[in-house]
DNA sequence: TCTGAAAATGGACCTTT
DNA sequence: AAAGGTCCATTTTCAGA
């Protein structure tokens, strides 16, 4: 599943992770390689699914989604085929950003940007109320995000 | 707090979420607007911040970071510099994604990506048993990352 | 790795509202 | 003034030798 990765690699991944507009000659500069080498093996992570995709990355709070909310929800039952509906469900929901199915106290964890609370309410009520196969969630609303991205970590190896 | 943003502002940004490699080009043809019209308006969205900024989304999986973990951890003591010192380790773990300080039942939330549970193991020590201001703390084990992301919905309105 | 063509970006300048 | 369009120079990407 993994792949083979060297160190340029590793180091490519780092850089375009923080900044995706740094131009492949610059990138050149900072791993010590020439520009069609960057653009051979950027291309060739975007192609083997390394790189996912390209995204900008928008400040939620500037375009009147202040609040994110942490909710984390408890099924009646997890018989796949109402498992499979609800993920499709909250994946389609816009203002899921995210949401995991867990092992634990909980089965679903979902954060949420939303407008306001009546938004956030009204959001309970569609997804939560009624449905059936909910048992209970319990709300977590962030006051601050002090870190959120989608960085994994590149361990430079010795090779 | 929320900038001013018209239809053309906001089809933008729902095409550059989705894929920052568009070119302007090709997005002048899909919200309708000259070439020069939307290299103007995605600088001014990244020189205000709507844009924060440009990222390559990394598959964990692929690089060796197969599981997602939540993490909800609760505090000793809710003072000031003790919260702050424990946001800035947050911020700083390369694992962690990300960290909301919330309010409810928990007082942080942190979503974590590991190489297995020994790294996570080890996370649990130097992150929250060697902290004394950590009460307890629960771990959620993703079984299924049904969405990952951090688009923010853009509402196309009436003007 | 180097070179060069094709593509994309971004500024200058003029026009419209 | 604010924003759009056209045109053009510069920068960047990317393939072939």
């Amino acid at each position: 599943m993994a792949t083979q990765l060297d160190n340029f690699d590793r180091k490519l991944l780092m850089e375009v992770q923080r900044d995706a507009q740094i131009p492949q000659t610059e990138l050149g500069v900072r791993v010590n390689l020439s520009t069609a080498a960057v653009n051979r093996r950027l291309r060739r992570l975007a192609d083997e699914g390394v790189i996912d995709r390209y995204s900008a990355i928008v400040a939620p709070e500037k375009v009147d989604y202040p609040l994110t909310i942490v909710a984390n929800v408890e099924v009646e039952s997890e018989q796949i085929d109402l498992l499979d509906a609800m993920k499709r469900t909250f994946a389609q929901c816009p203002q899921i950003q995210q949401c995991y199915y867990v092992a634990g106290e909980w089965d679903f964890v979902l954060v949420m940007t939303v407008r306001n609370m009546d938004q956030y309410t009204e959001l309970t009520r569609q997804l939560f109320f009624s449905n059936n196969n909910v048992k209970r969630f319990k709300t977590l609303v962030s006051m601050s995000r002090v870190k959120v991205g989608l960085g994994v970590p590149v361990d430079i190896v010795d090779e």
